[in-house]
DNA sequence: GATGAATGAGATTTCATTCAT
DNA sequence: TATGAATGAAATCTCATTCAT
């Protein structure tokens, strides 16, 4: 029964816990995943699981902090970027393969829930507070640069930004791909009248 | 000690369960809501629940379906009103006290995990589904009656609605009511472009 | 394999499982007691035990409160009895079997453990600070009758009083029975030594 | 990260994990203190422990049998000292510092839990069955020059010796410094009658 | 209709111990 | 000698659900 014991480096067994643990809350829900159910998937000993996270708490916190790190640094090293135009930086930021390995709605709406309500803080910040001002920034770039005509301001970005993820990237409505496709469609179109900016300037949102 | 039996009729002592339920289940979760924690609340024995409702499931199921029927029948009432304008009809349904009691956000962030998977398709229906076709068509109405200028498709109205649901009512994000008013304000901006309408032909979206 | 299912008044039930974990508690010590191993004891299912008690420490206070009220209450009985003389007061604290079935002297050893601090207090009170100031207050008594000399101080009933709880009904020594008598004995000659007594007039100290 | 590799004297070692866990036993007792605390406050490996010893139950068989030795041979070597008359011995042996560093209550209670079976017999030789009756016999060595009056008998000694080590030394209870002052006393003087001394022979029991 | 005692599967967590390096 | 990652049995506790009354 009992597998040979095999010893990794620190840094990649918690990884493989990490990740497995990843996969599974956003299978089934952070309540609903059971430390079991993560150890066999990462193939570990229930007491390899709690030499590496204190409790099960821990390892959720863990998988925020890591995702929140990489998203702003990923976001400003765009940003600060000087070589980029404001369109070249929003198509980075908004539908990069990049992106997409680092933000991670469904770990945001674990968090969200009121009994983790200790971890919310840190999403408020990433999420709406540190991702739409940044965004803000790069569309009053493309202001200055003549290809937006209005301001738009943080507020917009963040009710723009929760609406498209709650809609498209929470997982929680099975859209038919047309329909995902009109709804990046509207958002673009959305997105330009809100900017001042002339039909197709932001074709990139549309295209995945 | 213990206390006397009380007999009910049926239907009062179902809803004032339904009742117990959806406070909790709003205060802390679903999940971390349990069975005996509203059998307290409702002041009944374990039994009582369980001669009610077949499991905690369908209590949630319940809830649910009284929700989708009350909202979607308040809606459909206000829409075939004949005797009121767009405008008339946008401020019932968006801003009036009637629709705060039977709009539910955290109800429906409830039902939205994936633990409650049988339950989504329901609330696809109402919330964005149902509801906001039921809102486009209004704005179709305002576009004949002249106040505004663009169609608004089912999808932004889908997205509008779908961010500001997420970002005001939530409860997952602590605004100071400044910064509330703010967004409100921004909504109400947001709307008007996409509508096509003169600045102000929607404040009472930002006046609370 | 499950037995049919089995209820009975919460008063039976809960003796019974206090009394299936006071002599686990006696023979293996709090610790080594599994709450497992008292529902096997009980005869009943785990959920049954923590619908008794909130935790495993729980039941453990229980025990001492119980024991507590009970010792005192005898205690203070007796005391009060104008009928009675110092010594038949003193034979009857001391040897009675009713006695032996209040007092506890292993359950005060689990409760005096550090981890169990919290419960201290509470047999502080009974055995120390409760008991030995009643008895010194039969051997006052003694004095006023002509039957002892000396006044005999609370700390000195104190200190007699743990010495021989401590060596002869904690269980931890194994006495020979002979040793036993012989300890008896000595401690019946302290004792109308320090009382100023004139020999054998506490004979029954040492006639078990 | 990780800690230089030190290699010190095995014996040093040794001795060192022995007073990390002496000093942790002390404290929270034998049971509630895990091997990783105690491998934390002697700065070592997990490894590391279980090369110097078997089990925990070792380190704790370890400490006693230091203790025993310890305290049975300073107890010797002060009755065996033909210069010394009984008082001189009494005080050395029952308030000096030396004393107090080799007598251990809470260690004796530690052992004497009935999970720790095995090691009580231990406990037993030294604390009851071997120190009272060295104490003894320097108490017959005083009868014979004349400072006493009494034999005082073995059994007497250990009802006593239990008593104040129970009510003074296991740190069960908190006495303020003149309670305890009173306590002292009384031991004193009960002492004194038991071996028909003069008021304050003994006086150096009471002056800490 | 209503009760609440009883259930038991399963969840989280602890910790003494092992073993490859 | 020394390390510390890995183990897994066992402990405590939770809670939706059942059922005799």
């Amino acid at each position: 029964m009992s597998t040979k014991r095999v010893i990794k480096h620190p840094d990649v067994r918690k990884l493989e816990i990490t990740r497995a643990a990843e996969i599974l809350f956003r299978k089934k829900g952070y309540a609903a995943t059971s430390v079991e159910s993560i150890i066999q998937k990462a193939g570990i000993a229930k007491g390899t699981f709690y030499y590496y996270f204190k409790t099960k708490q821990d390892i959720l916190k863990n998988l925020v902090e890591q995702i929140a790190t990489n998203m702003e640094t990923y976001f400003i090293s765009v940003i600060e970027d000087n070589h980029l135009s404001a369109i070249q930086k929003l198509k980075k930021l908004l539908r990069s393969p990049e992106k997409k390995e680092k933000i991670n709605p469904s770990v945001m709406k674990i968090i969200h829930r009121p009994e983790n309500r200790e971890l919310q803080e840190e999403l408020n910040i990433i999420a709406i507070k540190v991702i739409a001002p940044l965004l803000a920034k790069v569309f009053q770039q493309g202001k200055k640069e003549g290809v937006f005509n209005n301001t738009v301001s943080v507020e917009s970005m963040q009710l723009i930004l929760a609406g498209s993820q709650f809609v498209l990237d929470s997982g929680l409505f099975h859209w038919s791909s047309e329909q995902r496709k009109k709804f990046l469609k509207e958002l673009q179109r959305m997105t330009e009248q809100i900017a001042g900016a002339k039909p197709n300037t932001l074709s990139f949102i549309s295209s995945e």
